[in-house]
DNA sequence: CAATCTCCTAGCGTTTTAGTCGGATTAGCA
DNA sequence: TGCTAATCCGACTAAAACGCTAGGAGATTG
């Protein structure tokens, strides 16, 4: 899954486009000033939003970028991995050199979680963290676990 | 959050440790041999897993590392964390600069997904990976999304 | 003492990140 | 017809992070 800065901006700027969906093509020189990103890095994250048709773009004056779906048809998984493709396949691919059953448990374990992960995060779509009620029954999945939260606050 | 393959190989080295947690102090040099991870890099992630209260170490012949607490009092965001900590505070911090309300908007929804996230990796425990119950119990927690899983598998 | 561990620090090659720059293409408009 | 606003596209770069190596110091067991 790989979740890094690169994902917020993504995800933020999807956010900003989906906040102005029905307001026309939104361009990147909104956005970069909106949301304080630099405006050619932008250029660089939606052209794999583009290539991953999560968005289309439109040239000229007046031009900009709209959702290719709408809001609640694009999850935050979506934009994620769009972002983050790259041919790595580093994948040390749990087959080969599995000497000792516990590395084959671990990494079978391992592969729960990011499954675990990669489904709860495509459960969440744009519109669900716009509209906000998404967010409220997302929480009611969630028991407590006390405090801890926001101590260094990266993500 | 920040998720990436650092993470990957602390959650794993600490299941690892997990496995073992009755049979005395595992060393590193068992966990770089089972799990495939250099035994210098797994030091490194040692030195701030045991800074952060989650390991014990013992030196010495027959020493090695156990958990500090039991499995199921310590998350997948404890150890993440852990091993991410870092002195980026880079966070362009939403009080400041803020013009424009859509700045502010976008803002509080990415808070809220990261909430959402750091949450939901709060709430499984080594415990809950080892005895696998509860990630069928998590399982429930997801409804069906159809497919797209797994085409890149980075995590 | 010797062996086996954790511990600590410094460095290193590579990749990723976040960004700049310069240009080409497309489209709306006067 | 030009002008301009916008997407596109590729190359480049400084800085950071990643994964790892090397070398040692300190503790503990036998």
């Amino acid at each position: 899954m790989r979740l890094t800065t690169r994902g917020r901006y993504a995800v933020t700027a999807m956010l900003d486009l989906a906040l102005h969906y029905d307001r026309g093509p939104v361009s990147l020189a909104e956005i970069a000033d909106r949301q304080g990103i630099s405006q050619s890095y932008l250029e660089q994250l939606f052209a794999r939003l583009r290539r991953n048709g999560l968005v289309d773009g439109m040239r000229g004056p007046g031009g900009g970028y709209k959702l290719a779906r709408p809001g609640n048809a694009i999850s935050v998984a979506d934009v994620i991995d769009a972002v983050n493709e790259s041919v790595d396949a580093t994948r040390c691919g749990g087959q080969r050199n599995c000497h000792g059953e516990h590395r084959c448990l671990t990494h079978d374990l391992w592969e729960a979680l990011s499954t675990q992960i990669r489904d709860f995060l495509s459960n969440i779509s744009l519109d669900q963290l716009v509209r906000q009620n998404g967010v409220q029954t997302l929480h009611r999945l969630q028991d407590s676990h006390g405090g801890e939260l926001r101590t260094k606050a990266t993500v």
